[in-house]
DNA sequence: CTACGTGCAAAGGTTTTGCTAGTGT
DNA sequence: ACACTAGCAAAACCTTTGCACGTAG
């Protein structure tokens, strides 16, 4: 989906639920959808740069809307702020504890834990709001 | 390994570094310990029974210096504070996002996907530091 | 007119930092 | 004496809340 559709997409979205359509919105799903994996700080500088005068509190009420309304969805990367994304971008998260470096790989790579828990413990795992963590390629070569 | 044998391969960690066993130190790791999936707070409220002095400044400190000692460790549950436990009680954490309610399974469960990531992507796993996210069997059952 | 959305300022919770003073070796 | 610790206060960081103004329907 790219932007116009998105936006598209965000108008119905609001309309059927008798909320408006706003600049502010527009640039906050733009800027995720631009951005991937980026932190409501970034959001903000991001849309800041089409109109300055956003205020930060806008982007966290924007972000928490169109989590809600399933647009965009955020994930915990551990420490710090979370990361959003554009509901379409979905992937696994791998976070290096080392060097901190982020890497996505396809969903359907947990699909056979998923099973598993679903199966032995009745839940049903969501691949794509906490990331795992680990130790990345390059970080494995520099421990002995 | 319970408290006392805890409490002296503490003191031998931190003797080898040059670092001092103190009071505060023995009373965080005997409060995690006791908690498990413990906050920073938790554990500053559990130390303060006995202690009641103990900074909760140095209730992070020692938290943090016990985690690099590799005595406990922390895992990100999501949102709000890291739950910390200490190294024996390793789990993989699974988190339920509707009602919070937090589950324990082994962590041989990811082993499948841990050789996975290895093989494909050269990414050592580690499997507790970052809870699983999804719904739990109850939550589901109320959801149609 | 009314409900909704925004910006601003302030508060809230959590974690870190700088500094001083105390203590064990 | 010296390095290591602890406590305190303040800062930093991230996020939410209260309120008043503006605007679309």
């Amino acid at each position: 989906m790219d932007t116009a559709s998105g936006r598209k997409a965000l108008r119905k979205t609001l309309h059927d639920r008798g909320m408006r359509m706003t600049p502010q919105r527009q640039l906050v799903l733009d800027a995720v959808r631009e951005l991937e994996h980026a932190t409501p700080e970034q959001v903000c500088r991001r849309v800041q740069r089409t109109a300055p005068t956003v205020n930060i509190t806008t982007v966290y009420r924007t972000l928490d809307l169109l989590d809600r309304l399933g647009m965009v969805r955020h994930t915990h990367l551990g420490h710090g702020a979370p990361s959003y994304s554009v509901r379409a971008h979905e992937h696994v998260h791998l976070v290096c504890h080392r060097c901190g470096r982020l890497e996505q790989v396809p969903c359907e790579l947990l699909d056979p834990l998923s099973g598993t828990l679903r199966a032995g413990h009745g839940f049903e795992l969501d691949a794509s709001h906490l990331a795992l963590s680990g130790t990345c390629r390059d970080c494995l070569k520099e421990i002995p």
